[in-house]
DNA sequence: TTAATTTCTTGATTTGCATCAAGGCGCGGC
DNA sequence: GCCGCGCCTTGATGCAAATCAAGAAATTAA
């Protein structure tokens, strides 16, 4: 599952997935826990495999704005901090019950310094991160709030089903109060 | 000065580099030239010698929205048709006269494919256009259109005085009214 | 140079969404 | 099982920036 995860991106050979894999640890966390809080530096990257995760980051006036979710099968972390070893400007946190698979910074340079298939695994993964960032900023620029859910809404994955309406609207980039009034239109 | 675009972000060894230069030809183009228009497929990766480059895209009712700008001694293109070989979606064009080096696309493979040097470019080249991308997502968001500008005009090397106040309206998500109006405060 | 376009400015008006406000609902804790 | 505190909803009002509308300035073409 874990391997998977990287297969999505690359083909590995067994003896660099056996190192791969050694490297990894499991860890958990409860419900609603700040995994990573701004100005920390984040010491793992993460592999999820039971949950739901939320960036945000938090304006001069302490109003919370989600960046994205994460869930099972999928990378996860406050990578900008964790590959440039700088204090996150993010806070990366758990909306339900989590368990990750985690790997530490010298691990992964040791895999992006020993194995050429890591390199490439991560200009992959930089790669898809960055056109859908790009496909997002299309959309929050051109859509109106009505649009920016519809999409939303199909597109959501189940898990999300659960997730607050308030972390969605911040997410779409409008109000609670906007989201509600966008679904009581349906 | 081609050799320093990239080792501004890895290290070349004299063999691998004598094999790069080789497979990159120049070219020029007049200003306002759609280098790569919505639809085709880019066919080269290309680093500037000289000129402003402007990449946009057009909304359903005719809009063009400009997602950035490149100059001299940076890479530019229109990089998700070129590295998926996908029809663009965005038009990338000629601000200025503009002379380039330009890579087609199974060149950049044999040196992707070839040296782990390159392959480690890739992935930090993805990941500075990628916290580029971020960071301006956060501004979008938080900044009035006021407080976008004056960023933008801080930040603004000398090439970019020339550009049309429309491009760096769009570019800012406002309309050339607005910018007139946040410059007539000044 | 002068004419033709395009870009920029300035003013009047509109609008989508935010903000402010208050009531109801739901869920977790005791 | 009931209490209390977030969360969601619904309504009234406000506002930043868009749109609509001309004219002025600058760039390009003839």
């Amino acid at each position: 599952m874990l391997r998977q995860a990287f297969e999505k991106f690359v083909k590995l050979g067994d003896e660099e997935w056996e190192d791969a894999q050694s490297r990894f640890i499991t860890l958990s966390f409860p419900k609603d826990t700040n995994i990573v809080s701004e100005g920390e530096i984040d010491p793992y990257f993460y592999v999820v495999k039971k949950g739901v995760h939320r960036l945000y980051y938090l304006t001069p006036n302490g109003e919370e704005i989600t960046l994205g979710f994460s869930f099972d099968n999928h990378f996860s972390g406050a990578y900008q901090s964790f590959i440039t070893q700088t204090p996150s400007t993010v806070y990366f946190h758990t909306i339900t019950d989590t368990e990750v698979f985690a790997i530490g910074y010298s691990d992964m340079v040791h895999l992006l310094d020993t194995y050429k298939t890591f390199e490439r695994w991560g200009r992959l993964f930089m790669q898809q991160i960055l056109f859908g960032r790009l496909q997002r900023d299309v959309e929050l620029i051109t859509l109106s709030a009505e649009e920016r859910y519809n999409l939303f809404v199909n597109r959501m994955p189940p898990e999300l089903q659960t997730i607050p309406q308030k972390y969605i609207a911040s997410y779409l980039d409008m109000t609670p109060e906007t989201l509600s009034r966008v679904r009581a239109k349906r």
